[in-house]
DNA sequence: ATAAACTCTGTACCAACTACAGACGCAAGG
DNA sequence: CCTTGCGTCTGTAGTTGGTACAGAGTTTAT
């Protein structure tokens, strides 16, 4: 049998965020809240990681891409962590977290379509006045 | 002719605030980082506001509500104020701006089918297991 | 041996507000 | 006239999700 290491896991900050993609300060400001674990140290105080560090990061880092907010991926992390959850809750909770999505869609939309209509009446023309402005700020001074 | 006054303008806080929607702390706020102009007092150093204030917090409101951030407004203030503006650069900042906010729902669009997806997935059962986190943090301890 | 690169801690900063605390002011009812 | 209750005043602290130092110590490469 070879003697090999059965892990090669063991990294430092700049590693972890190196793997993850993930800002190194941001890692030390998730300790800090409490979203990932304090790792162990080495003699002088640098932080080791290991692989259950490097997926637990990289979980928050998809769930955040996904727009959960870090008071979100914190109780999901609860439940992770506690085993406490069934398919059924974390279902109600993504599809929860759909609908606000969407509705910053729906905002963000009316937003493209408001600034769509004002570019159009735009002549964009070298001249000192703009229907843009006339809009949205009549009789300006 | 009548001795009626011709301007019924004269507002406190409160008043500007019921009549553009704006929070009042809000208003405040723009004074101190000088989006709006102080404005002048009462003997007891209460604020009175006109209808030129009124215009110009509905001006910043309406741009805040098409996406632009608060020194964006700061910089079209500024052109409008010294009336140093062109109709192609007010175009043109719109049209940069709609690219902002295009990006903005093409990200939100991502979160939306990413989350479409998983849910799609699960059973949505009360047993303690979950396609969605197994996709999101395999090997979870 | 020494320079470069990394890491440590704590703190300050960003947007864009919002929410107090504690002290006044003001108008209306009794 | 007095009280009660609301509005307003100031300044400061908190929010979200990080990012960016300063100044010290550590490790690595040459």
């Amino acid at each position: 049998m070879a003697t090999k290491a059965v892990s090669i896991s063991a990294m430092t900050r700049g590693q972890l965020a190196a793997q993850t993609g993930c800002n190194g300060e941001t890692i030390r400001y998730y300790e800090k809240i409490g979203l990932m674990p304090d790792p162990s140290r080495t003699a002088a105080g640098y932080r080791i990681y290991n692989e259950a560090h490097l997926r637990r990061l990289s979980f928050i880092m998809r769930l955040r891409a996904l727009g959960f907010t870090l008071e979100e991926v914190r109780s999901l992390l609860g439940l992770v962590d506690s085993h406490a959850f069934t398919c059924g809750e974390i279902h109600a909770i993504t599809i929860e977290h759909l609908a606000v999505v969407r509705q910053k869609l729906a905002d963000l939309e009316k937003m493209e379509r408001s600034l769509d209509k004002l570019a159009a009446k735009c002549s964009g023309d070298a001249v000192p006045e703009c229907p843009i402005i006339d809009d949205l700020y009549p009789d300006a001074a």
